[in-house]
DNA sequence: ATTATATATAGTTAGTTTTCTATATAGTTC
DNA sequence: GAACTATATAGAAAACTAACTATATATAAT
């Protein structure tokens, strides 16, 4: 059961943005196969199996909105997640999974 | 904690177009005020503050993707949650609000 | 300096979403 | 059935998003 929400106009605006960032495929494959640990973008690329423009146009999608963070060494930038909503988010949809209620 | 979670990608596809069917400001609100009970139209109109058509609409839309139900009596019609997951994002968002993490 | 590898960006087109104003429908009351 | 109330829909313009192809940049290695 859910507490009784009263979030205001603001939060809910930053939240909707929240959601929206993760709410494509493609990012929520992304999001889901780094997990809590740090990823290069070819191996997400192989894990998420699509381009790489379109890859790194996500990647850069979530980045900019602070869901993720990159970091370089060399020529190899590694992601992962910086926000612990990505989790949260996860966990609800794993749930609704379970519940097949997706 | 998130579970190491392992969704396909059909399962990806739907997580994902339930996330957008919330990610927006108005349709959180919706949501939001209507919390575990029914309510008129007419009262969702007055706790979110939008023009009625706007109102309509955004019902509309999380009702054709499940994520509300209604029920006519007379000329009202009473919406009300019909899907778990807007709950457990609900939960994410206060969560999240909380820690002033959003 | 040239080449190779890893990642990022540009620019275009197509599709989707949002919002608005106006109008329509469904049910009720007289 | 005319008028009224509550809700829904239509249709158009503006804004945003997604996907693609081609190209650019950054670092490293020779």
């Amino acid at each position: 059961m859910a507490a009784q929400t009263n979030l205001d106009i603001e939060t809910l605006k930053k939240a909707a943005r929240l959601l929206k960032t993760l709410a494509h495929p493609v990012r929520l494959d992304i999001v889901q196969s780094l997990g809590h640990r740090e990823h290069a973008v070819r191996e997400i690329q192989a894990a998420v199996g699509k381009p790489q423009p379109i890859v790194s146009q996500q990647l850069r999608v979530m980045r900019d909105r602070g869901v993720l963070r990159a970091r370089r060494e060399g020529t190899t930038v590694y992601y992962s997640v910086a926000h612990p909503f990505v989790f949260y988010v996860l966990n609800c949809m794993v749930r609704c999974a379970q519940e097949t209620k997706l």
